[in-house]
DNA sequence: TATTGTTATACTCTATAACTATA
DNA sequence: TATAGTTATAGAGTATAACAATA
């Protein structure tokens, strides 16, 4: 499989002028799906995050942000569950956005607090619904609608084999 | 698109016996094929990763070893600029496969020395590469040739498309 | 006893800067 | 002046542990 460590590798193939013998190089990942799979996911990833920067928000920003306007009332540790996120790492998210006046608390139970969007927060949401449809449009782009549903269905198929793939392992 | 900040999330769905109301949020990025892009190339990036650790490689790591074994003689630099890795990261990499004895230096130009594998370096690569096409094996037993030929169509369509992404997001 | 939210802290990975030796 | 390799260090992102308040 492949490794790209940073995810701009994408963005401008680091080419020089002189070009010594850099990328003459034999790579024998680059024929394997995995590596195909992980650089395309790469770029997309690249350029959402890059198009987000212009309104502040991260990848992981994003989802809680949507997953909130989704979700009104969800807890932080909701949130926690659905994404992987450890609760001692969403404090300084959810502080966050409260400074930016972007979510509002309502006391659920004493200790949690049901977390939901205020107008700002809903703006913001709606602008990067906007920007994340422009991201997936741009990428769908060359392919027509059968061959789309043909690539969901074999990542479907792809990410299903995961559960074969843990069992083996552990054998 | 996403998230998923941990790899992990794939291996077991965090659920509790109680499940208060954990998963039943609705997520609207899962419907997004850079959702889906991402989670499977997150599940099978860690899949390899957990099969390599029996052998004491990271994905960076067996990114290095098998370049060096396509390409006797690359410099740390080469590999750098094929990686996406910074040259002062790779120092600490090189070392670690001098002192486990899987590569050996030559000298090249007096201030570059080329690296190639030594005997025990071809057997790690060796059995690196089964375990990379034991995990390839297992994530496409799902697919006929026909359908892995057109996923792979698909993923190139998408990754071509990061260069119009990249003009219309500097306009 | 378990859960929520918080704080403090440690670890890993990657980036930057500065240095030497060589070209 | 540019490149190769190194060192030291800074910055994200994520992890663990412990705590107070509540269930």
């Amino acid at each position: 499989m492949l490794i790209v460590p940073l995810k701009h590798l994408l963005h401008d193939p680091p080419m020089s002028s002189t070009m010594p013998h850099a990328d003459c190089l034999q790579n024998p990942l680059e024929n394997l799906v995995g590596f195909q799979l992980r650089q395309t996911s790469l770029a997309i990833t690249s350029d959402l995050t890059d198009r987000l920067t212009a309104l502040s928000l991260t990848l992981v920003s994003l989802s809680v942000l949507l997953i909130i306007e989704a979700n009104p009332g969800v807890t932080q540790s909701d949130l926690c569950r659905q994404l992987g996120v450890k609760r001692a790492n969403m404090t300084p998210l959810a502080y966050q956005f409260g400074e930016r006046g972007l979510i509002a608390r309502q006391p659920a139970d004493g200790r949690s607090q049901g977390l939901h969007l205020t107008t700002a927060g809903h703006d913001l949401a709606a602008a990067a619904r906007r920007i994340v449809a422009a991201n997936e449009a741009t990428f769908l782009a060359g392919l027509t609608s059968d061959q789309q549903a043909e690539l969901r269905d074999a990542l479907a198929s792809l990410h299903a084999a995961r559960i074969v793939a843990a069992t083996t392992r552990q054998a």
